[in-house]
RNA sequence: GGAGCGUUGGCAGAGUGGUAAUGCAGCGGAUUGCUAAUCCGUCAUCGUGUUAAAGCGAUGCAGAGGUUCGAGUCCUCUACGCUCCGCCA
């Protein structure tokens, strides 16, 4: 959400911006319709007023006096009751533009309309050299005898994933791996829900944005989690911090729910795009000052650059553009993993920069120690990891003429030790 | 699933239907100077006002309704928490 006196004062400034992330939303009206609300909210709180008086005069006014002053008191609270539901009606219409609104790019992100905008700021790694035909993950699992996913399949539909033997507990020494950097880098481990009631999906900007991507119960009233993001930026709203308490470093493991509606033929076999994955997830909350959210901007990448290094997956990092970006954010960072089967780069992270977006709406916010002031706080978020997908570029780079797969040094001590796994070497 | 008790500012904690005490912490100011203390103000949101403030006013006691001239207080529903019972990995 933006500031609605931020968007008054700079008009030409806000219009522009959102012309780039492709928003359609009338800034004229809308501000109309604030400065009328305004009008209201005056006009109403004066005969407020008057009641108010009425009222506390009603104690010490004469018996005689008494039916006069009530009768009063209560046409002008009609009248007041009337106004107020003009002003609910019209309070809600401005709250739903402002839920649509999305966040201003930062003037340093590339400018574009689309995925075709973004920008490469680097390549690390070496791409691998193969001295014989290299196999896809499919076939490596099917050859190592590590998955069921024409059984899965059957038993709980399409997009959905069974690994076995070794390559299960590659799964959790990854996300270990990450979750033991994570708080060596000062970081709260925390596991939490993929239930969540529907005001969070308000406030993480999921809601009313990207509806068809979420599962919704409604014997329960709840919805399925696609990301820890969405209960960690929840997890503290409506709270007043003290600015001693940040930032606060969330490391956020949990299985994570899409419904993939928009993705329908894209990645249909295998590991890439399923219904429900795990997730680490790194959150950040910090103070509301461009330069220190943007410095733990650089910190996440880096933290989640240092993770594909340890399980040396050459990468490149994207530079997001504006109309490629998501609602919520102010600047975005992917970072794609080399996946030799396709000869290219898959997305394996996505690291933001919210600034007080998010804030606004859950209501976060902490006391400056500077000028005792209330405000509100800056949120990133970045992937740690989010496997199964990130078992594809893992395998496919690592594999061996034999069809094992190598284990690197950082990560062996997460595997009992081993250098490889697979059939052959069992 | 059943029963009982709760939910008041950043925190703690009062509050017979009649203008939300007080303490601690934070911030601002004043004053005194033995490692800090004392005093005053401020300390949730919004409107108005202003260069900015001050000031004035409205709202705010988990949430939504209701009764009333007037609700933190009474009534209804909901959420959450605690205790106990039942069920359970």
């Amino acid at each position: 959400m933006l500031d609605i006196k931020y968007i008054m004062e700079n008009k030409d400034y806000v219009i522009e911006g959102l012309k780039k992330q492709g928003c359609k939303i009338d800034i004229n009206a809308m501000i109309d319709l604030y400065l009328e609300i305004n009008k209201l909210k005056t006009s109403s709180q004066a005969l407020a007023e008057e009641k108010n008086r009425l009222s506390n005069s009603i104690k010490s006014a004469s018996p005689e006096d008494r039916p006069q002053i009530i009768a009063k008191s209560k046409a002008l609270g009609e009248e007041f009751k009337k106004q107020q539901e003009e002003l609910e009606t019209k309070q809600e219409e401005f709250n739903n533009m402002m839920l649509r609104m999305p966040n201003l790019p930062s003037p340093d992100a590339p400018q574009g309309e689309d995925e075709s905008g973004n920008v490469v700021i680097r390549r690390v790694g070496e791409l691998p050299k193969f001295d014989f035909t290299p196999r896809d993950h499919i076939e490596l699992m099917e050859m190592n005898d590590w998955s069921e996913m024409d059984r899965i399949t059957k038993v709980c539909g399409s997009r959905t994933y069974a690994i076995k033997n070794e390559l299960s507990r590659l799964e959790l020494a990854i996300h270990m791996l990450v979750l033991d950097k994570l708080a060596a880098n000062g970081f709260t481990t925390i596991n939490v829900p993929s239930l969540s009631k529907e005001k969070p999906l308000y406030g993480m900007g999921y809601l009313p944005f990207s509806s068809d991507e979420i599962y919704y119960m409604p014997s329960d009233e709840l919805y399925l989690s696609g990301t820890a993001e969405l209960v960690l930026n929840s997890l503290r709203a409506d709270e007043i911090l003290s600015e001693n308490e940040l930032p606060v470093l969330y490391a956020g493991f949990s299985p994570c729910f899409r419904r993939e509606a928009g993705a329908a033929g894209k990645d249909t076999r295998g590991l890439v795009r399923v219904h429900q994955f795990l997730k680490t997830e790194q959150f950040v909350i910090c103070k509301n000052d461009l330069a220190e959210s943007e410095k733990w901007h650089q910190k996440l990448l880096s933290i989640s650059e240092e993770v594909l290094q340890d399980l040396e997956i050459p990468y490149q990092v994207l530079d997001i553009c504006t109309g490629d970006m998501g609602a919520p954010k102010y600047r975005q960072y992917d970072l794609e993993a080399w996946v030799p089967s396709q000869n290219c780069y898959r997305e394996t992270h996505s690291c933001s920069n919210i600034t007080d977006w998010q804030a606004r709406r859950t209501n976060l916010r902490y006391r400056d120690n500077a000028d005792g002031k209330v405000k509100y706080a800056h949120t990133l978020n970045n992937t740690g990891i989010a496997t199964p997908r990130a078992l594809v570029p893992f395998m496919e780079n690592h594999q061996q003429k034999d069809g094992t797969v190598r284990i690197p040094e950082k990560l062996q001590p997460y595997m009992g030790g081993k250098k490889f796994i697979g059939k052959n070497c069992r």
